[in-house]
DNA sequence: CGTAATGTTGAGCGCATTCAAGCCGGGTGG
DNA sequence: CCACCCGGCTTGAATGCGCTCAACATTACG
């Protein structure tokens, strides 16, 4: 995770990985009221997180990928307040909580890693609440996708090609729209030229056009 | 902040804390794309914190009052990425990050008091994005209405009365509505008798009311 | 006291939702 | 191998909630 840590600071980093579990593809790694014990760094697969309401109504928070840790939630009241569901067949590293503060005690980057990993999903967040709070469906849409292939060309893949690991309902949740609405907009798109939709697979044709749609500045 | 300390760790506490800082109502105590360096806790007052996007849109992510702290959005970049400005004149404690880390280090009480401050505000922005994805304008209103009450009534004021700092456009911004909505669904609550409304002062009559508005499960 | 900022209310509109029907693709069993 | 089924997806038509635009009321403030 961290950069720039000598041999024996990283060997204590796998410390903090108490073991490794497999998750299948549909079941979850921890559940709203679960007790909080761990965080988990995702290895491979692609998890959903989403918090329900009292009358059962539930919003998807975010799309986690490898690379990317999830179970912060947990930290405040001991207690998982959000569920986190795989979308297909995945592996995480377990790393209880209280051994990675106390050796963020020890080791400054690993403590300051630990702030900021924080801090990057409270402003991630908040460029959600602007999407939901103030975007049409397909600056929505459009956001969602230039996010997700960004997030997978860091990891090596395509800048225009993905496939969508989640259903039309669940991206729907997740960006405040019913799944009928994120369906007729990618049919949109696909009038237009701008992807290429077949089910979960989508290719990207005009990257700038999604751009476009996102911060229409350029067009005026 | 946290309790349970000995008085050497309390004394302690207190190097956090550089400075105290007023900031008139109306200016900011940071602003987006400023350097990082201190959390603030609030001591006195009434803050917005606000994100805006490229084309000036702005989408306004939380309120804060007595006893919060806010800047935890920079720790990320070391750059802030919002901006926080009183609403009405306040004061807070200017903390160094780099004294809250070292600090961290060494009071284990404080380190995971940071961390709690740190996931309430994801667990906060997950309520938030529940908000804005699937509920009701008269949702929205009740949901915040009960929310500020709470937090006011936490801190020694009264249950049922409050007067609202922050205008319609900024509670709008806040819920995903346009200032007018907000207005009418004042309006609405006023007619059905749940709520009192003289512009910024509000009186709840029927909290009950507005609890089933949010989670209409008991008339059913 | 006058001006600007803030808040309320009305009328009409449009985008997303709701409800409904049908399609597609993958998996299972006869 | 094909028929069938089921979950996921698409598309259409009608509805409605919140938005836009506009006029006016009220309050704050210099």
């Amino acid at each position: 995770m961290p950069v720039g840590l000598s041999k024996e600071e990283l060997d204590r980093i796998d410390y903090l990985v108490a073991a490794r579990r497999k998750i299948k593809r549909g079941t979850t790694l921890f559940r709203n009221g679960e007790k909080f014990t761990s965080l988990y760094a995702i290895r491979t697969g692609f998890f959903k997180t989403c918090v329900a309401s009292e009358d059962g109504r539930d919003q998807v928070t975010g799309f986690q990928m490898a690379g990317e840790v999830v179970g912060l939630d947990g930290i405040v009241n001991d207690h998982h307040t959000c569920d986190a569901v795989a979308l297909e067949d995945a592996e995480v590293c377990v790393m209880p909580f209280d051994r990675i503060e106390e050796l963020s005690r020890e080791v400054n980057a690993l403590q300051h890693h630990v702030h900021k990993i924080m801090s990057r999903e409270i402003v991630r967040e908040h460029g959600v609440m602007l999407l939901l709070g103030s975007m049409r469906a397909e600056e929505r849409l459009a956001t969602f996708l230039l996010n997700l292939v960004q997030r997978l060309h860091a990891r090596g893949f395509s800048q225009s090609e993905l496939i969508l690991r989640m259903t039309r309902e669940e991206i729907g949740s997740f960006l405040g729209l019913k799944l009928e609405t994120v369906s007729r907009t990618f049919s949109r798109f696909v009038e237009e030229g701008i992807v290429e939709v077949k089910q979960r697979h989508v290719r990207i044709l005009n990257t700038d056009a999604l751009k476009d749609i996102v911060n229409p500045k350029a067009g005026c």
